[in-house]
Parts: structure tokens; sequence; C-alpha cells
DNA sequence: CTGAAAGCGCTTACAG
DNA sequence: CTGAAAGCGCTTACAG
């Protein structure tokens, strides 16, 4: 039977229906410590009895553990973070840690309230993919109250002491230059989101503190380089993270006097939006347009001709990082050095690119 | 400067630093009760000199509140479950709650042991996607220890105390299939999950306890007995939820010796296997057949013809949810019945529907 | 194996 | 406005 009513019992009424000390009763109900099968039998039932729940703050605030760990996302309806989830979700969970979940919509403001709040929660570790990568104090701090961070699709300057777990983006995308090129493509387009740091992109070296989208955008550039072709800056269209934007990207792609024979599209939602603009054009793919994207979702095998695409291996990417963190938690990875993992993408040709036509 | 090395401070730390005790501390820091304008400098001075962070676990333990919510879904990877989550978070934020993640996979053991640990980290309530509808004394008994409880996309049996938050499935499938019997279809088949469950729903009533698939299947039979057309338990055509599953399905329908010549999908993910496999026979849609899906999801209006779906408010489902549960945490709804919402889909009738062809 | 006591880090009456 | 003391519900040495 359970209480009705009044506050939930606490564990010195069980102590006091089983006749015992509350250090004895916690002994038995705990599983920690020395209790004879004799007592634990008398406290399990009169814990039953009173409908017993042990209180998870209190017992948080000695041990020093709450055996929670925080994540960190842009956009959870986002399919991309809510399959990374699902990886650190199923990891976490055998292992016996819940996940405190806060949606940023990509706010900086937000993200930082939310490591904050956290860290008053007393989370046992983060997992952050960034809103921003260029701006990691927040995160600094909270790994400095010693909570370990692993970050996840992106790395994040000044924070260098913390794991981090991405993609190889630049690898990714000149891999599917690279199937371009070899297809016989030279006019080849782009739709990014990070179409205004191509000349920033060219120079620099840096790493850390760069979105994905602008990584693989240097991955375009490497490969195309690496062949001998030309970058023309015509041929880079900048899109917002919208359909719509991407859409009029293409269309402008195609209405150029020289127009590309084949486009990379830099994630998934830009590539629905050139893909349905090819469509409205009436192109014909691959003949007339060699199309590639990122990510393999339902619809790129669903259209007709199937999407190429470039597949990141995105659960693996929330698994990954889940054990990673558990590992810091449990003391594993003490002292040692961060570790900075890079998963492979994989190219995945389908029917929406091909040789380019001969004459145009 | 934030105290490298060592435990973090305390309120203890603070007061010591700001020479004053760790009630007035508190005061300053907590925001609450009274303290000059002359002392909340001097804390909040030392406290930012000493990198304080208050802790939440002690705080919670006193107050009562932990401003902590628990959902819990089978899957966060699926889109529906993702963007309720989404809208749960939009709403629970803002107010200043967190949430705890727990992803059962559908399984009713993990859905049990995330309710009780959620009941001991003491959520102040909970949402819940229940993997069973039928089996609801673990959310009984939450309810009975005082963690309000908001059921979404399903009731549960056993708990009528719960708010629930639910889709009118019955109302949307019949919608659907009115749609079809208004265009001349007359042989209409459907794809569910629930297949094995028509004889049971033909003739209960029950309303609690049911699968959203088995209501959807039957607001097609009741269509179809108001239009006065007889249901062929040979159209009903059961599948797994699995595209694969799916496609077989609707082969298996098209192979019948009187076909149908529209088919109801009862969710997405079924949609696309039928869609597909109706693509692969080289069906034309929707002369040839006609078809419907549930769930506005991108894939839908890049396929030729656009599939005509029932649009279910998802997003609008979470954050009725998240609305309703902090209402009751927040005790504006205290004492008053339990509420049971059901949110309307709606038709968006795009190309894959048509009037059927006169002669087969 | 069991218990009395201290203590985790706060907030809350209660005095002053 | 400020402080001394009690207490939230547990776990952890320390004795026995």
């Amino acid at each position: 039977m359970t209480t009705h009513g009044g506050a939930s019992p606490s564990l010195i009424d069980v102590a006091r229906a089983a006749g015992v000390s509350t250090a004895t009763a916690g002994r038995a109900l705990g599983g920690y410590g020395q209790v004879s099968e004799r007592t634990r039998e008398r406290v399990l039932a009169a814990a039953a009895e009173l409908g017993y729940r042990p209180n998870g703050l209190a017992r948080s605030m000695i041990t020093g553990s709450t055996h929670t760990i925080g994540v960190v996302v842009a956009d959870v309806a986002n399919p991309f973070f809510a399959t990374a989830l699902s990886g650190i979700t199923d990891v976490a969970q055998p292992a016996g840690f819940e996940v405190l979940l806060a949606n940023t919509g990509g706010a900086l403001a937000a993200e930082q309230r939310a490591v904050s709040v956290m860290s008053e929660k007393r989370v046992d570790g983060m997992i952050v993919a960034a809103a921003q990568p260029g701006e990691g104090t927040h995160l600094k701090h909270a790994m400095e109250a010693g909570v370990p961070v692993v970050l996840i699709d992106r790395q994040v300057s000044g924070v260098p002491e913390a794991d981090s777990i991405t993609i190889d983006n630049e690898h990714a995308a000149a891999e599917a230059v690279a199937h371009l090129l070899e297809l016989g493509h030279r006019r080849i387009g782009v739709i990014t989101e990070a179409g205004d740091q191509l000349a920033r992109l060219r120079a620099g070296t840096r790493r850390r503190g760069l979105f994905p989208s602008a990584v693989r955008l240097r991955g375009y550039v490497r490969a195309l380089d690496a062949a001998g072709v030309e970058v023309d800056e015509a041929l880079v269209a900048p899109a917002r993270y919208e359909r719509g934007s991407a859409y009029d990207a293409l269309l402008s792609l195609l209405d150029l006097a020289d127009p590309p024979t084949a486009v990379l599209c830099t994630d998934n939602v830009l590539a629905s939006g050139a893909y349905r603009a090819a469509q409205d054009r009436g192109l014909r793919m691959p003949e007339e347009l060699s199309l590639i994207g990122f990510d393999d979702e339902p619809w790129t095998t669903l259209v007709r001709p199937e999407l190429t695409i470039v597949e990141q291996p995105t659960y693996d990417l929330g698994a990954r990082a889940g054990r990673q963190l558990l590992d810091h938690i449990e003391g594993e990875r003490a002292g040692r050095a961060p570790q900075h993992i890079q998963l492979k993408a994989k190219l995945v040709a389908r029917e929406s690119t091909a040789r380019p036509v001969a004459v145009r």
C-alpha cells in the first residue's frame, strides 16, 4: 500500500516502522554496507508497506553524483540532433545515467543559461553541440568547476581541454566534389550557409571555432584545388538554413551565363530546397544537372532520381560522445590529454549524379 | 577569478569572505528575504570572486521543487516525438523548467524504470507517451506520490486522473476516408499496424488503452459504415512499423483479385513504404491509385505526385502538454477534474488523390 | 551486524 | 536588515 495525502515517507518513517536506525534502513535499501538478511527483509517490507521512494536529491548531495548528464543542442526537432541524442540516451541509460536536455534554438545566451543551470543542478557531465564555435568561456567555466564536457559536431575555440567528437566535414565535402570531378564535371557549384567565408577559408588554417558548413566549404575548395580546377566565386551560392533559400540559390546558379553542371548542397535542408528547384525548372537529373546532398534521410530514396548523398554517422556521433563522457565521469580518462575524434562520412552514390552531357 | 582544485565553494565560503552569516549570504544570492544594498553588493562580489555556484540539490531539497519535468517517449529519433519534444521544451524552458528525457524504445519495463527514477530525482511533473496504453499502474503510483502526469498521444487505462492531450485519430482517419469516398472511391484499402484488431474494434467502444493506430483503424471503419460501404477485411492490410513491411502490404493489396483504387496509410513510415511500392510497380498516381499518408514530412512534397496527407498538430501537442503540466505544477489546476484534450488533425489534399478511373 | 552522531549545502521561521 | 539554529533526507565514518 502507498500512503495517501501527507508528505511522502522518508527513511525515518521506514526505519521506525521496521524498528531499526535510519543508518540500517539506509543500508538495507541502498545496497551499501552490511545488513543481516533478517533485517533487510524487515526493512524492505516496511518500505513497500509505506510506498517509500528514496530521495535522490539527498543521496546526490552526499555522494556527489547525480547520475545525470546534460545534453545541449540547438534543435531537437532537427533529425541530425534527434538522432545524435538517441545515440547518447542509448549509451547513457543502460549505464544508469539520465539525460537532462536543453534546446537552445542556436542562441548563445540560451546556451550559456542552460550550461549554468545544468551546473547548478550538478550534472555529472555535459555533451554540447555549441551554438557559436567561437565562444566557449561558459564551457571553460563548467570544466573548471569539475564538470567534464564533450563537444559534438563542432569544436569550440577557447576550450581545447574538452574532448570532441566531430565528423570529418572537410574530407566529406572533398570526397563529394572528387566524385563529381571523376565523373567529368568541371563547373561544380555549391550551396552553402558559409558563403560569406570563402575568402577567410582560403587564407586561414584555423580548425576550431568554425561551423561545420564552413569546414565543408573548405573541403569543396580543397578538392577543386587538388584537381587544378579554378574556384569560381560565382559558383559559391550562399543560402540560409531554409528550403526556400536553397531553392532560390539553385535557380540563381542555373541562371548564370556559364552555369554549373553539378551542385553540392552542404546539408539536407539545402538539398531538399535545391532538389525541388531543379524539379520545378523541369531539369532532368542527372542528365542536365548532377546533385549531391548531405544526410541519408528517408526522402532521398523516395524521390526520382534518388539523391546521391554524403552519409554522416550521426547516431554513432552521439553514442561515441556518450561513451567518452561516461569514461570521464567514471574517472577512466583522468589526467589524460583531451581526445579529438573525427568520424568519417561516407559518399553514397545513387541516381542524381552522372557524367555531364558533352554538349550543352 | 574561480577557485581551482579543491571542492567548489559553498555558501559558507561566500558568507565568510563577505563577513556575513550564511543566512544573509543566501538571501543576497537567492533573491529572497531582505538585504541591504550594501550587503548585497559585498556578497555578490565575494561570490564572483570565489566563482560560487549555488547547489541546486540543496535548494531543491528545502523548497521541494526541482524545476525539472520528466519527459518519457519511445523514440526521440522519430520525428513525431522529436517535434512534440521541441514543443515541450519551448514551453518549459522559458518558464524556468528543465527537461529530463527518457527514451524507452517502446519497452514497458524501460518506461517503468524511467518513471521510477524520475520520481526519485523528484521531478515536478511528467509528460509521457506511454509504451503500453493498457498498463498504467506505474503512472498511477507516480500520481499518488504527488507527481502530476500528463499523457500525450495516447490515453492509458488505469490512469483516468491524468490529463491527456491526444490527436483525434478516429476523426483524422475518418476524414481521410471520407475524402476518398467523395472522390468516388469504393474499394478503399488501409495499411495499418493494428490489422489484428479489426474484429475487436468493430465490437468494442473502449477509448482508453488503445494505440493510435487502432483508433485510426476505427475511424476508417466508421467512415465506410457511415457511407454504407461494406468493410472488406481483405482490404485491411497489416504491417509492422517499417518501410519494408508496408511495401509488401501495398503489393499484396494490389495483387488482390479485386484490388483497391485507393489506400490509406495510418502513419508516415507506412506511407513511405507504400509510396515506394507503388512507384516500383510502375503505377501511375493518382490515376491508377490514390494514396493518403499521415504527417507532413518534408518528403511528402518532394515526391511526384506530392502526397495527400493528414497533418497532425505535433508541435502543438507537445506545447499544450507542457502548458498543462506547468499549470498543474503551479497549482492552477488544483482539485479540478482531469482534462482530456483532443486536437484536430487536418487533411491536406495534394496530388496523390483523385477520382478513380471509370474502367479498370 | 547495528546505531548515534555528524554533515552534505542550502532555506526558513524565529529573535533581535 | 541580520544572525543563530533547526532541518530537508539521506550517507558515512566511528564505535560497539
